[in-house]
RNA sequence: GGGCAGGUAGCUCAGUCGGUAGAGCAAUGGACUGAAAAUCCAUGUGUCGGGGGUUCAAUUCCCUCCCUGCCCA
């Protein structure tokens, strides 16, 4: 039988997580999320994660499935992803996968270069740049591969840093390793991605992040703090944590965290946005004010019934 | 009704001793192949409130009108 995967992206706050729910539970399936912010436990309210009557109804995956202390990422992701799938697949499941990490979405569907973080070469390489600079990383990274150095800027060190790990673990340039891979798959993915007018998805967004306020946001944070997690752990390196603990060091007031989490939730629906238009397989579904999760969901379900009719 | 202070980019303002203007914030476009809610790049034409006058030239000076705020009646 054919090996189906459903795709639903889009910008935070434009609804998938609903829609995906109301077409799981039609075709009785499971949601593969992905977003690299709701794998984690405790980050609930900032992370907008579905409530627990979805959780609990539909099963999703990926969904508290790691500590803050445990890193995780694409190519874990992908990995993982694909045994969930070939597993639901053998029990004649559909699987739905939801979210807006552009980057967990592709190395899903075209693979990621299988070169797992080195943790010695990094720190390593984090050193140099901490005595060094950005520019004499850029310019090792430069005499190594041109070719790749020239599609980054000097500033943008986690690139160039991920550049030269390549190169240290691997002796080959990094643009070199991405040109020669290629992972074949049998799955058929239907994208779609959901869309908003500007306008109407800023405001969401905006008045989301306040009832993230009504509903605790501040008193989640300080409880993570005060279980002990270090405020540099990746997982906290996010829109809706990093402003609240700024507030709670006292370095700005909860007002101006307010403004900075919605300003920069809006930046971050504007960066998935440009990724994802950039990926001519999805099919964008507009939402409209009017409109409900069970329509989109209904349209996404009549292309599955005519599917290879 | 009178006095004072203002009306300049979406917002808050700066500025032009007369040669059509610039910061912060916001916004917009983009990059991205194992940290991706991360990281990084690029973008500022706006009847300088309306009208008139002086001038080669006015957003800048003068007159007048409108609007906003504060004060006095």
């Amino acid at each position: 039988m054919e090996r189906r995967v459903i795709i639903i992206a889009g910008p935070t706050a434009s609804g998938k997580s609903d829609i995906a729910f109301t077409l799981a539970k039609t075709l009785s399936t499971e949601i593969i999320s992905a977003d690299s912010r709701q794998i984690y436990r405790k980050l609930d309210i900032g992370a907008a994660k579905p409530p627990d009557e979805y959780l609990t109804a539909v099963r999703h995956h990926f969904i508290n499935s790691h500590d803050l202390n445990q890193p995780f990422d694409a190519g874990a992701f992908e990995v993982e992803a694909l045994k969930i799938i070939d597993e639901m697949h053998s029990k004649g499941l559909i699987p739905i996968v939801c979210g807006g990490s552009g980057l967990y979405i592709r190395a899903l569907i075209n693979g990621i270069i299988d070169i797992a973080p080195d943790e010695s070469i990094r720190s390593e390489l984090k050193a140099k740049r901490d005595e060094l600079g950005d520019e004499a990383l850029y310019d090792l990274l430069k005499s190594i591969d041109p070719l790749a150095a020239a599609s980054m800027t000097s500033r943008n060190y986690k690139r160039v840093l991920r550049a030269l790990e390549v190169y240290y673990i691997t002796g080959k340039p990094i643009s070199e390793v991405h040109s020669t891979f290629q992972r074949g798959s049998e799955i058929e993915f239907m994208e779609y991605g959901i869309t908003w007018d500007r306008e109407i998805l800023y405001s969401r967004i905006n008045e989301r992040v306040e009832r993230m306020l009504e509903a605790g946001l501040v008193q989640e944070v300080q409880g993570i703090l005060d279980d002990g997690y270090p405020p540099a752990l990746n997982g906290l390196n996010t829109v809706g944590y990093k402003e609240i603990i700024s507030y709670l060091y006292n370095e700005i007031s909860l007002e101006r965290a307010v403004a900075l989490i919605q300003r920069n939730t809006r930046h971050y629906a504007k960066r998935q946005l440009t990724w994802f238009k950039k990926d001519p397989a999805i099919q964008w579904l507009k939402m409209e004010l009017s409109g409900s999760a069970s329509d989109i969901s209904g349209k996404i379900y009549a292309d599955i019934v005519n599917w290879g009719r």
